[in-house]
DNA sequence: ATTGAGAGTTTTTTT
DNA sequence: AACTCTCAAT
């Protein structure tokens, strides 16, 4: 995958155009050079920043080692070239997450007033490209775009029902495959199995078999996006054209991230205004499995025969300890250029290696240590953050954290957007907006439950087929439909009055339209009216979810608000609200981490099989990357790493004994302090470990170097005692719809919240009835669910 | 048609 | 542990 050769249909595809000769750029001063008054502060750039920072037109390659000002550098330009008199539309600038497109927006808007500059992800680039041109690749303008969960549902409709014989693939691996050959530019009519290799074989019939149920319900999925603007751009020459005009400056962050679609996208607008900007590290690549060429970078010079190439190695980032540590990690790839990292920043505390005796302990110890820190006033939450390779692994953390009561913010957790009732009621939205949306039809139709059976829907399905209707058509029609009996007839009929009824006000604010799905549907009066505890949670989710859309339409201006709301929705996780300024630990994944910096960073579970991955094992490409993946992490830390692993790990329930990392033992154990704290007893003989000297936290506990083990212990001892008397938590932290438990009155839901800190004030709804709590002065205390 | 119990499967990472 | 799917009971 990693080193995927381009294929026949590559190469033709570069041949097309796209990759081939463009016109030699003008180096004379362009006219608006000299009019320009000078308000960056330039001074205080280092001669190879100034110089990316000034580069105006032409090819432009920054290769920007870990800390070493990238972002800065960008946005400078970005102003440097509004200065200039370029015109902010002109402007286009692509990452690859949100996170990266929002942190570069809102850096712009410090730096300039000029507003207009295109600064977003690949994918809502793309989506709103394609919003426009759809018609040109077989869509309509008012297409879904279907989230990896439903064009896996997709995919295991469509082997259903045509029966296709997949063979022994799974569902998931088909998918994969079908990914893999959208993001190297190959379509379903074009896609051609290598011999003898059965996969690709069961993909020659289920990938166009999917594309067609796709193009039925007017979707593409989160690969289509590229697929169809890449071919979109090659196929018709006078659309690129006039988008290369318009997008005369290009930038492309994590260059080293682009797959193969994206650089088509990216090179065809920068054809005849070959002013492509691109910043990269090829060591900190680590999407190779979703179909990135570190090629891409490496052969930009080739691409591009008179590219400015400009190095940044100074870190600004991090102590000179953490940049070693990290640098010698690093060192240990092969396929790799050598890179001199510097820093002229101190040498700093040394890096902490910890083993725990188990996750659990690991992240107790952690979160008893951070919030030690935070009430000595040593630091603040926003300073810490906590890496971990997989997403399951959050979990523990949370625990211990809240077990703390320290404040924390989860990328990438539990997606709201993927809720059940979420999705639900997004369904009516989808197939609102677009009424061809069958996987928005199913659902619809059945939340509430309306007694409309698989059978049912089967044969409406079988009734349209033949006619070229969609679900809906052939609801509305169901009285034609002699397979279903007039009672079921009836109950569809009902659902398609409901549909049209709201098809009425489908123009209106988001959050009216949402509000009349909610009453009309009979959604929100069934969740209102049952006891469960799982349904008042949703309600609270729904509640959530019409915030999010008042919010919506109180900045959105334009004619399609459903339109733009479904397509914001669909390409943003809930995670995307990770906010830098609020005072909360960080946790996320190492892939979410890249970018973004914290004057504290743990590493935790560093574990053969977790870092690097199980899946990476036997395959030495991946196994770089995996590396990359740690140095990615650990190049994070600004003045401390703390890299933990535990003895035992509970993983999918079972718990096992671990294997240090492979990574462990190429870390340079002399720029690091090590402590053992497997042992079942809390002994710290070992003349290795020592306090950090830096850090020395006014500890509760007597015994300096017993503070933390007996901090944990007590804890644990008082969780297991019961309810005794549960650590108090932050009043801050009691959020609407957050389930609770008081002493007397038992269970309760907050339903509403004022203040903050001690006069913060909670209305909670016991069995009994609603009751009023001040909470800094009441026993109420978060129930874990 | 719906529900619930039990079995089987799984996620690495993101748009 | 959590999620999905299947099958039998209602």
């Amino acid at each position: 995958m990693t080193k995927s050769l381009p294929l026949p249909y590559t190469q033709k595809w570069l041949a097309a155009g796209i990759g081939g000769a463009h016109p030699r750029l003008n180096r004379e001063p362009s006219p608006h050079e000299e009019a320009s008054v000078l308000n960056l502060p330039l001074e205080t750039l280092t001669p190879a920043q100034r110089e990316a920072v000034e580069h105006l037109e032409g090819p432009l390659l920054i290769l920007a080692g870990p800390g070493s000002g990238k972002t800065r550098v960008v946005t400078y330009r970005i102003a440097r070239l509004l200065e200039r008199g370029v015109a902010p539309n002109q402007i286009l600038a692509l990452t690859f997450t949100n996170k990266a497109a929002d942190e570069m927006r809102s850096r712009l808007e410090r730096l300039t007033a000029h507003r207009g500059v295109w600064v977003g992800t690949y994918h809502r680039f793309c989506a709103q490209l394609l919003r426009r041109y759809a018609p040109l690749v077989g869509l309509e303008e008012n297409y879904t775009i279907y989230d990896a969960n439903d064009s896996s549902r997709v995919l295991r409709r469509t082997i259903g029902r045509l029966k296709i014989d997949s063979g022994p693939f799974t569902p998931n691996s088909l998918a994969a495959a079908i990914s893999w050959a959208k993001n190297n530019l190959i379509p379903a009519d074009q896609y051609q199995p290598r011999p003898g290799h059965a996969l690709g074989v069961a993909i020659r019939k289920v990938y166009p078999a999917y594309q067609a149920e796709l193009a039925r319900s007017n979707a593409v999925d989160f690969d289509d996006l590229l697929l169809h603007v890449a071919v979109l751009l090659r196929d018709n020459a006078e659309l690129r054209q006039s988008l290369d005009e318009r997008y005369r400056f290009v930038l492309v962050d994590e260059y080293q991230d682009t797959n193969l679609a994206q650089y088509a996208i990216a090179r065809a607008l920068s054809i005849d205004h070959p002013n492509l900007a691109v910043t990269g590290d090829p060591d900190q690549s680590i999407y190779g499995w979703r179909g990135a060429n570190l090629k891409n970078i490496l052969e930009f010079e080739r691409d591009f025969p008179d590219v400015r190439v400009v190095r940044l190695e100074r870190n600004y980032r991090s102590t000179k300890r953490i940049l070693r540590v990290a640098a010698q990690l690093i060192a240990h790839n092969v396929k790799r250029k050598d890179k001199d990292l510097y820093t002229e920043n101190g040498e700093g505390v040394p890096v902490r290696l910890t083993t725990y005796a188990d996750g659990k302990e690991e992240a107790q110890s952690i979160a008893a240590r951070i919030a030690d820190e935070i009430r000595g006033g040593r630091r603040r939450a926003r300073d810490y953050a906590i890496f971990y390779r997989i997403n399951a692994l959050s979990r523990s953390l949370e625990f211990a954290l809240r077990e703390q009561g320290v404040p924390y913010q989860m990328v990438h957790g539990l997606e709201f957007f993927q809720r059940a009732e979420i999705k639900d009621v997004l369904a009516y939205l989808q197939l609102l907006n677009n009424p061809r949306n069958e996987l928005a039809f199913l659902r619809a139709v059945n939340a509430p439950p309306r007694g409309i059976g698989a059978k049912t829907i089967e044969r409406l399905a079988h009734y349209g087929a033949g006619r070229g209707l969609s679900l809906v058509d052939a609801a509305r029609q169901c009285h034609h439909v002699e397979s279903i009996r007039p009672r079921m007839r009836s109950l569809v009929a009902g659902f398609v009055v409901q549909f049209d009824a709201l098809a009425r006000v489908a123009n209106a604010p988001v959050e009216e339209i949402l509000g009349h799905v909610l009453t009309r549907s009979g959604y929100q009066e069934r969740l209102a009216r049952s006891d469960n505890e799982e349904d008042v949670e949703r309600l609270a989710n729904i509640e959530e979810l019409l915030t999010v859309a008042r919010e919506f339409d109180e900045r959105h201006h334009g004619p399609c608000p459903l339109e733009d709301f479904l397509e914001e929705t669909s390409l943003v996780g809930e995670t995307d609200d990770w906010e830098a300024e609020s005072d909360r630990v960080t946790l996320m994944t190492l892939h979410a981490s890249k970018g973004l910096e914290f004057p504290v960073v743990c590493l935790v579970a560093v574990e053969e099989g977790l870092l690097p991955h199980e899946r990476s094992r036997d395959h030495p490409d991946q196994l770089e990357e995996e590396r990359r993946l740690a140095f990615v992490g650990m190049t994070r830390a600004q003045e401390e790493l703390h890299i933990s692993m535990a003895g035992y790990r509970d993983f999918r329930g079972q718990r096992k004994l671990t294997i240090p990392s492979r990574f462990l033992m190429e870390l340079p154990r002399h720029e690091m302090e090590v402590a053992d704290l497997a042992a079942a007893a809390p002994t710290w003989s070992d003349s290795s470990f020592s306090p950090a000297p830096a850090v020395a936290p006014r500890s509760v506990a007597p015994t300096p170097g017993r503070s933390r083990a007996s901090t944990v212990r007590l804890m644990t001892a008082a969780e297991l005692a019961g309810d005794g008397d549960p650590a108090a938590v932050e009043p801050d932290r009691f959020h609407q719809g957050m389930l609770v438990r008081h002493p007397e009155h038992g269970l309760g839901r907050v339903v509403a919240l004022s203040g903050s800190g001690a006069g913060r004030k909670a209305t909670v709804h016991f069995a009994a009835g609603p009751m009023k709590f001040t909470i800094a002065r009441s026993p109420l205390r978060p129930v874990k669910t």
